[in-house]
DNA sequence: ATTATAAGCTTGTATATACAAGCGGGTCAA
DNA sequence: TTGACCCGCTTGTATATACAAGCTTATAAT
């Protein structure tokens, strides 16, 4: 009986997504879908704001809520995605390539990024990404030791996240992201394709457990026609 | 009576901002705040949400609301910010000039972004931003003319937006954006100082009214220097 | 000492009710 | 024809209750 509103959350999401519902259409009310799941308003009203808040609907007092055009605002791009889901909507061809794999004490940068004293283990992850057989982004991926016990080669060959949530069982929660432009540094000019490109897009991200502790920071560095961020912004009423 | 839990919202995030209330401390529990506010734990439940979708507090199931550092996770550049609130946090000094701003009837291109008939007609504004006496950014705005009457220079000088929201008392609601990044066209060569930089961070902006209306399409082009991009993004569970 | 259990806190979910507020169509009067 | 008003729909907000589930601490049993 658990995670109602979840489940008519999915199913709605599911309706919209294979065209069941169509864009522009408006949703049917909260009291019919009320009934269609035999449930309460609330839970109803639950299920709607979570897919307000994803961008999926528009909900508008006293007309109802209108279904958005979906394809428009295409998600798997938006928020916390991994390169394996990225990299199937980009490319024919996708491959990672573990540069090297160990643990080390913290840098002065990475102490203050992951909040770490000097005595500290982290992770170091250095990873190539290819596209169409082009090595075009350059991972670094710095992993806080005390969460992660072990970490093997095939398993950052394939998806760290994966790994950690199914194999450890720990949620990744939330994240926060920086976008900036830099200069292409020795190391990637050395590791990536650039083709004369003179620039490098860094996504810099910092990653939390559900119980709000940091546990990783990495640095993502993409060849600039590679990169492409989609995002979906409310307003604060 | 009415919006008893944004008015929660906005207070508990001013001591946030203002450190009445520590990062990494714990908010009082549900039921405190019910006492504090005079008020229900669902209305209190509700502010606590929107503190957690906006980043600024971390729930955990049996223990309690975590306030997460604010500071980290500096908010002013994400979401839907105007240049005005940006350049603020950018820089010294910061001017406008409109390059120029007309009504037209859209091209094929603008047709499909703003769908659009060949009859209608748009608004087109262009207008260089200055920080710190560099033109650094380069916005192409266009509105529909339906939703927007009449728009004067001394409009697009300061901002479209509170004219929009004061003056006009349309609501924006959401955006949709897309960040990319290309090679600098004529025009970006033209008007803005370029300085050697071989790429432009392109932002595309789709940007919606409260009744699920497409009324805006923006293109910022900015230099890749003068570009930061700020994200919170939360996994759905 | 160690382990297991239970109690008491926390947040999470589901339900019901009441009224407010916005939209649209219909009615009726001027 | 036009405008004012009302009614029935929609979503928005506030309240109360009940129980589930996760965490911590204290207590009891081994």
């Amino acid at each position: 009986m658990k995670n109602k509103y979840i489940h008519i959350y999915r199913d709605i999401v599911e309706k919209i997504r294979n065209k069941t519902i169509k864009p522009q259409s408006t949703l049917p009310s909260e009291h019919e879908l009320m009934e269609v799941y035999e449930t309460s308003r609330e839970t109803i009203r639950k299920a709607l704001n979570v897919l307000a808040q994803n961008g999926f609907i528009q909900k508008v007092q006293g007309k109802g809520s209108i279904v958005l055009d979906s394809d428009k605002i295409d998600f798997p791009v938006s928020g916390l995605v991994t390169f394996k889901e990225l990299a199937k909507n980009m490319g024919q061809t996708y491959r990672t390539i573990v540069q090297f794999l160990d643990v080390t004490h913290p840098s002065d940068e990475l102490m203050s990024k992951l909040d770490l004293e000097p005595s500290d283990e982290v992770w170091r992850v250095f990873r190539i990404r290819e596209i169409d057989d082009e090595k075009v982004i350059l991972d670094k991926d710095f992993i806080k030791r005390d969460y992660v016990e072990t970490l093997t080669r095939e398993v950052c060959e394939n998806s760290i996240y994966e790994y950690i949530e199914n194999e450890l069982g720990m949620l990744i929660s939330f994240a926060k992201k920086e976008i900036i432009v830099e200069e292409p540094s020795e190391e990637d000019r050395e590791h990536l394709d650039l083709e004369g490109f003179s620039n490098i897009v860094v996504v810099k991200n910092f990653v939390y457990l559900e119980d709000a502790s940091l546990f990783q920071y990495t640095e993502s560095r993409h060849r600039p026609d590679k990169f492409r961020f989609v995002d979906f912004a409310r307003r604060m009423k």
